[in-house]
DNA sequence: ATTATCTATATCAGGTTGATATATGTAATC
DNA sequence: GATTACATATATCAACCTGATATAGATAAT
């Protein structure tokens, strides 16, 4: 997906800053997709040049200042029109699509070079990794409130339930089969 | 995982062109890492230059030369080594890791923007797809030789062992709350 | 008072991808 | 038998993105 239309969705959520928004590559949609400030930044520069957002400086009494994005109509209407345009490209994309690249499958892939104890250690803290992410995908607690509208999302209701489903099957077949990767 | 561990440990399952780690990457592995020729090839030959790989040109009868690469005893010693001292840092990444980019899902968190048609059009192909993701992960029968290799390692098997039940999962998921989306 | 950490924007070297170039051989279509 | 399309095979490169780094104001901790 194009940047430009990534950014124009998140800041049609409210506005926000180049900052906030890469808070929410590394919090709510960080195991689903992220940009670096070296492409939001830019990024907002341009959208904003060419109308697509509009932008107020922020002083703030006990933060530096900030650099506040509103998406405009101008803006709204072309992220609408890319998203159906590029639609049918997406379908194909995502978990096990083709944007995937597990560092921990070559791992296990190559695992028969590893040491029994290494292979152990990996394994175990694997599961404890996953373990801790389902508890994040089910957390329903107080969260920061320039997050919160995200979480409301409908949309973020059916992957967080999907993500949380997905982990329990994967957690379950690990604790089953894991000793296949040793006999 | 750094690209010359990951082109010895393809190379430590039996001699191979740059032209089929390719294919491996397009082939089985797609679902889980990539890499272009513009990394392969530099890679080879820089494995070359440094002796952890050799190279024999083959003459073929109905296709162009290639150069088949054999992994050198040092070569093996320098995956091994490699993939035990970077085991841990690999423990969180992959399938919900660090190197996701679902553009699926980004589809999914903007679906608001959508008209309903095609809203459906995307979910019905996706599901679709999914699918046939599922029957290629349970699929057993003939495969060309040189994929054989790949798909006999018990490493393999576990992971499309994985791949199965997270696709049932997924497309059950999908199919039962895919109406979530549109109230 | 100094160190560490968080907020906030910005830039850039380095590395990867996707596209393109080149070449040989096979299969299909005309 | 000529032309088109496609698969095999290697190689290179512009364009783009990331991860690192720079800068700077403010708070909290030691």
């Amino acid at each position: 997906m194009q940047k430009e239309t990534l950014c124009l969705g998140l800041l049609s959520l409210g506005p926000r800053s180049g900052y906030e928004i890469k808070q929410m590559f590394e919090g709510p949609l960080s195991d689903f997709y992220s940009l670096s400030f070296g492409t939001i930044y830019p990024t907002l520069n341009n959208l904003q040049s060419n109308k697509y957002v509009s932008c107020k400086q922020h002083t703030q009494s006990k933060k530096p200042d900030k650099k506040v994005y509103t998406i405009t109509k101008k803006g709204l209407a072309l992220m609408k029109s890319n998203l159906l345009s590029d639609a049918t490209e997406y379908i194909r994309s995502g978990n096990f699509g083709d944007q995937i690249k597990s560092e921990f499958f070559l791992l296990i892939l190559f695992s028969k070079y590893l040491p029994n104890e290494m292979l152990d250690t990996v394994m175990n803290e694997r599961v404890l990794y996953l373990k801790q992410k389902l508890e994040q995908f089910k957390y329903d607690g107080p969260i920061p409130s320039e997050l919160a509208t995200l979480r409301n999302e409908k949309s973020i209701k059916f992957v967080r339930g999907l993500a949380s489903t997905l982990f329990e099957t994967g957690i379950g077949y690990v604790e089953k089969n894991r000793h296949l990767l040793k006999e």
